[in-house]
DNA sequence: ATATTGATTAGAGTTTACTCTAAGTCAAGT
DNA sequence: ACTTGACTTAGAGTAAACTCTAATCAATAT
């Protein structure tokens, strides 16, 4: 049972950004005797995938409609999947997009280069 | 030589973001007698290039820089490429992240559906 | 005993990248 | 002559996602 500090360390988080997704109800840690939250294995594997939702561009909004069902329960499986599988769509357009520009680009520096080497 | 508002239709982007852009001075057009904005062919392909950034998430303080050494002229090459390079890096560490955020939503997915199948 | 450390809260402030508003000019069409 | 539509400006407003502040409290360290 980890601490807010301790939990930002181990998820490269601020506690901030920690007490910010609480607010947005994206987790919801439990309470100490003294009213600290604390973190469980099961909020840190939660907050390791919510992290890579956010690191591939899902919006805070979608994360929190995601979460919404999960506290839902076991009915909302079909709208879980849906919503992923959407996300998943956005990540196969966003690796087509990253694809080209990363080919553009070295094609682009190659260019430079030639252009750099053939004035020195 | 299209107006403010041809250009934006052709890119697919707003006019005040057109605006915006030159505020900032990553797109510097012409202007005719009436001292309307044009922009001919060559801001068009700069400015598909800054699209191709921006879709790839580079900031706009760093098109910025870039546009600005491309003002400075050909001197400036070697400065480029490296943001450029460091660009591309990061494109790199994007489709890393995005692949492994793909093959996870994979076996979610399926996950799921096992789950949801099994319940009919 | 006091000082530091790490936690708490509500709410304000920041950054990025637009996005829009208001007030106005100008050319073309009816 | 009048309306319409596209353009102009400076500057205000917005949305997303944090990020920080101030005041407070509780447990440890010296």
């Amino acid at each position: 049972m980890l601490t807010i500090g301790e939990t930002a360390e181990v998820l490269g988080i601020s506690a901030h950004t920690l007490r910010y997704y609480e607010k947005e109800r994206i987790v919801l840690p439990l309470r100490d005797a003294g009213g600290d939250r604390r973190y469980d294995e099961s909020h840190i594997s939660w907050l390791k995938f919510v992290i890579k939702l956010k690191e591939t561009q899902m919006p805070i909004a979608a994360i929190q409609k995601y979460a919404s069902l999960v506290r839902e329960g076991e009915h909302t499986a079909e709208a879980r999947v849906k919503l992923l599988a959407e996300h998943k769509r956005s990540i196969r357009a966003q690796l087509e997009t990253l694809t080209a520009a990363d080919e553009m680009l070295e094609r682009k520096i190659a260019g430079y280069r030639t252009l750099i080497g053939s004035s020195r």
